[in-house]
DNA sequence: AACGTCACG
DNA sequence: ACGTACGTGACGTTA
């Protein structure tokens, strides 16, 4: 039997204890012992998991200086590591040695090196190599028979990384991670890489040339701010790679077949272990006895859950014709995809497995013929999945021309159940929709105990099959049924077709704001420099404190967890006060948020069609509003001049079209006027007047046209926070204001809206008898913290409930109305296209002829997506671009 | 990984 | 005597 020997790097798991873990626990002398104990808890949770025959820890000694000589800040910026974790070295070797755990350091060699070296040395001597730690540089050592164990959260939670789970994870294959992390940097050794290059952009530039080296052979091809920074920085991804790269021959003096775990005196284990107090985790290694001595070699006893064994799998031509049998049936088919892998520099092949719950089998697509059977599925089946969208894009691949053949139309949405959908209306604030979570919670068992992760497509398959049913049962019983049949499964297709429309950007706009706000920038980084009379980072909100709180000794204001605030509300406050510096911190704020999100960021993220495409979440607010990722188009900026000009970067994607822009008006509001029925509230929406005005004329009683431009945007603020589920603290907050003042501002605006009052007291009242909150659609937000013992919890979860029925019946018409406009575009001739949503505003693109058509056809349906006591105003622009589509 | 900060609705 | 306005995602720093 291979024999397996776990090389723990003792330096990063002993500072990744040291920071998960409170520093509470003493030796009886006084000095920390946390980062020890988490160390040492560690190995025994890997011990007894994993049961490795052998187990050595290697340690850092000095900086090998190929590093240092290639990259002199190497490491150089690292803080010095605090008194408390240098103390546990020691204690930490101490305890090593009475485990018998084998310790091996060299001078001039990191920890990172020993593991290469003895990894390689392992591999030649027929043992099995388990890397244990959470630094991710390791990766590139990971092939068929060298693993890497890292830690996920705290230090307990373990993941084991092979070939397929580095692809999995990040995109590339082991080989390929020196030439990622030269490309990427790593800012907390102070590598630099390539700026403005990321996990994500170095993945796809790996996956497209392969090395780092055919990335420079291209580089003169690659396009944009991407290819100026990769050509500007080769020189730093070459030295960044190097440093990256791990020794495999560090001269370390150790026989890796020697080594072998379980050889500790008892008497001296105790002894020690009781010396730190370590008592549990004495217990914890004795009942690990014998482990890894002989009894390990006993294969482990697998007991098969009852309900999962296996279903029968078929491939090929029987698989094909299962599949369309299966599909002509009434009952859901649960549908899955592989990760895919790479066919060629442009095709990626996908796997598909298709599973029936009558016949209890799953049928195995392959990728080279899978797309025989989509039309099929789509056009016929009953189609269960975990990510339904995901499948429609399957189904839809880009054209040559980067267009979408948009042959998903004929999918219909009553033969789609979405698992994670379901699920999300279920318990909207899960932390995972994922068919393996849902499994372990609804089918009661895991999604599958053995086998590998080819096998894990098949498993997927067989859950969605067999929880649509459960799910939708729970959801019909649940009352929610009809927000998953008539809401969001018809948004799936709409959502696709607008994620892979994507949205024109003009790149030469934000160039041009870079150059500008590249020297101002820098200027404004000096001044904040020679105002404080210090050398320091600004970026760095704990040193921006220190200077500002400490050095000059300014009234600091805000506290935050860590020390003290220096957001903008407290920079306003100092720079009202005359201090320069807050006033400089202020506009370098604006401009490196700016510049690092959208200028810098936007331009690496145009794909091959010229287009940006933001993936919409479905599934993450717990409201039911969408979210946008990767980039977030839903938070670009607007509410400054200069931001403007970075909106206006997104523009149409031909000639001759323009940008169309259409906007719920007060949405929330008159959501708000209809669940209360106030006729206040409805009378202001009814009377033409401006909204705030009209509040304003109400709450302080004076006529419309006496109300002053101070009373309107009071009445503004209210207006908010009874959106926000009012208080008075957080209004006084917001219009810096006495509390007493807020209160009776709130107190007005009751008076003279009571019946807000009393739906707002109902709302709680049923939400504390119920445990929800719930939309006119009938979308439920479960509030646990309504039974909250603590004031604070139980206050937000009465926020929550006031706010909930507000946005989330917002959410539900914006849904709707996306819906009908994707309907009635499909239905016209119009060439126009849907590109974004963002919460209460559509953004489109057309022809300039077809301006007023696609206008009239926005706005009915967008006024008739829901039957409100007030009206729906809806207003649209146009324009060239998005910032005067506004 | 967590935090502070800030962009949007 | 407490202490917050509701909902998101991304960036840079720090530990």
């Amino acid at each position: 039997m291979t024999r397996t020997i776990a090389i723990v790097d003792g330096n990063a798991m002993i500072h990744r204890a040291f920071h998960a873990l409170p520093p509470s626990m003493t030796a009886p002398d006084g000095r920390p012992t946390n980062a020890v104990f988490g160390l040492v808890s560690m190995l025994i949770k890997l011990v007894d998991e994993l049961r490795p025959d052998g187990v050595v820890v290697a340690w850092d000694k000095g900086k090998p200086a190929f590093r240092t000589e290639a990259l002199a800040q190497y490491k150089a910026h690292r803080p010095p590591t605090a008194q408390e974790l240098r103390d546990q070295f020691p204690m930490a070797k101490e305890v090593l040695d009475a485990l018998a755990v084998p310790q091996v350091e060299v001078e001039g060699w990191e920890a990172d090196d020993l593991l290469g070296t003895l990894a390689s040395r392992g591999t030649a001597a027929g043992l099995h190599v388990l890397l244990v730690t959470s630094d991710r540089d390791a990766l590139q050592l990971v092939n068929e028979t060298v693993h890497v164990v890292s830690t996920k959260k705290g230090i307990t939670d373990i993941k084991i990384y092979d070939p397929e789970g580095v692809k999995e994870r990040f995109g590339i294959r082991p080989d390929q991670i020196i030439d990622y992390l030269g490309l990427k940097g790593d800012t907390s050794d102070n590598i630099p890489g390539v700026p403005g290059v990321g996990e994500k952009t170095a993945a796809k530039l790996l996956d497209e040339y392969g090395t780092l080296d055919a990335v420079y052979e291209n580089a003169s091809g690659i396009k944009g701010k991407l290819g100026e920074n990769l050509r500007e920085h080769e020189q730093s991804a070459r030295i960044s790679r190097t440093v990256a790269t791990i020794s495999l021959e560090v001269p370390v003096d150790l026989d890796m077949s020697a080594v072998e775990w379980g050889g500790y005196d008892p008497h001296r284990l105790a002894e020690t272990f009781s010396k730190f107090r370590f008592t549990t985790l004495l217990d914890r290694v004795l009942a690990l006895a014998g482990a890894g001595t002989g009894e390990s070699d006993a294969p482990a006893v697998v007991t098969a859950h009852p309900e999962s064994v296996e279903w029968d799998r078929i491939a090929g031509a029987a698989a094909l014709d299962a599949v369309r049998e299966w599909a002509s049936g009434p009952s859901w088919i649960g549908v899955a995809l592989d990760d895919g892998t790479a066919d060629s520099l442009f095709a990626v092949r996908r796997d598909v497995a298709v599973a029936s719950a009558a016949h209890s089998r799953v049928a195995l697509i392959d990728g080279d013929h899978a797309e025989s059977i989509w039309a099929t599925l789509l056009g016929t089946g009953h189609v269960a999945s975990g990510d339904t969208k995901a499948l429609l894009h399957e189904l839809c691949p880009p054209l040559s021309d980067g267009r979408c053949d948009l042959s998903f139309d004929s999918v219909s949405p009553e033969r789609l159940f979405d698992c994670s959908l379901a699920s999300y209306l279920l318990e909207s604030h899960r932390s995972s929709f994922d068919v393996a979570a849902l499994s372990a919670d609804y089918l009661a068992r895991p999604l599958m105990d053995s086998g590998t992760e080819h096998d894990r497509v098949a498993f997927e398959a067989r859950a969605a099959a067999e929880l649509a049913p459960v799910l939708e049962e729970r959801l019909r019983a649940d009352g929610s049924l009809s927000v998953l049949k008539d809401i969001e499964i018809p948004l799936v297709p709409v959502l696709a077709r607008m994620e892979r429309a994507g949205v024109g950007l003009d790149i030469s706009v934000l160039t041009g704001l870079a150059e500008e706000t590249r020297g101002r920038i820098s200027t404004l980084r000096a001044e904040i420099l020679r105002e404080a009379d210090a050398d320091f980072n600004p970026d760095s909100p704990k040193q921006l404190a220190e200077v500002m709180f400490e050095k000059m000794g300014l009234p600091a204001s805000k506290k935050t967890k860590t020390g003290y605030s220096t957001d903008a509300s407290v920079l306003r406050d100092l720079a009202a006060a005359g201090h320069r510096i807050a006033q400089l911190v202020m506009e370098y704020r604006e401009l490196t948020k700016l510049q690092s999100t959208y200028i810098e960021a936007l331009p690496l993220l145009v794909a091959d069609d010229g287009r940006i495409h933001t993936t919409f979440n479905q599934t993450v607010a717990a409201t039911g509003r969408l979210s946008s990722s990767n980039p977030n188009l839903q938070n670009i900026p607007v509410r400054t001049e200069f931001g403007r000009r970075i909106r206006a970067a997104f523009v149409p994607g031909e000639p001759g079209w323009v940008m169309v822009g259409a906007d719920y008006s007060q949405i929330e509001l008159r959501v708000l006027a209809h669940l209360s029925g106030d006729t206040g509230l409805i009378e202001a929406f009814t009377s033409g007047e401006d909204f705030h005005a009209a509040t304003a004329a109400r709450v302080f009683g004076v006529p419309v046209d006496g109300v002053t431009t101070e009373y309107r945007s009071r009445a503004k603020a209210v207006n908010f926070g009874i959106v926000y589920g009012q208080s008075a603290h957080g209004l006084a907050d917001s219009l810096k204001i006495g509390h007493a003042e807020a209160q009776a501002m709130i107190d007005r605006y009751y008076a003279a809206y009571p019946g807000v009052r009393a739906y707002l007291d109902e709302t709680i009242a049923s939400a504390h008898r119920e445990g929800f909150a719930i939309t006119m659609f009938g979308r439920k937000r479960r509030i646990p913290e309504l039974a909250s013992r603590n004031y604070n919890m139980r206050s937000f979860g009465e926020r929550t409930a006031m706010n909930h029925p507000m946005q989330g019946t917002a959410a539900d018409i914006m849904k709707l109305a996306m819906i009908e406009v994707d309907r009635r575009l499909r239905l016209s001739d119009l060439r126009a296209r849907m590109l974004l949503q963002v919460h209460d505003e559509l953004v489109f693109e057309c022809p300039a002829h077809e301006v007023e058509e696609l206008s009239d056809l926005v706005r009915a349906a967008m006024s008739d997506a829901a039957e409100l006591s007030v009206p729906l105003d809806v207003d649209v622009s146009t324009g060239a671009n998005w910032a005067t589509a506004k």
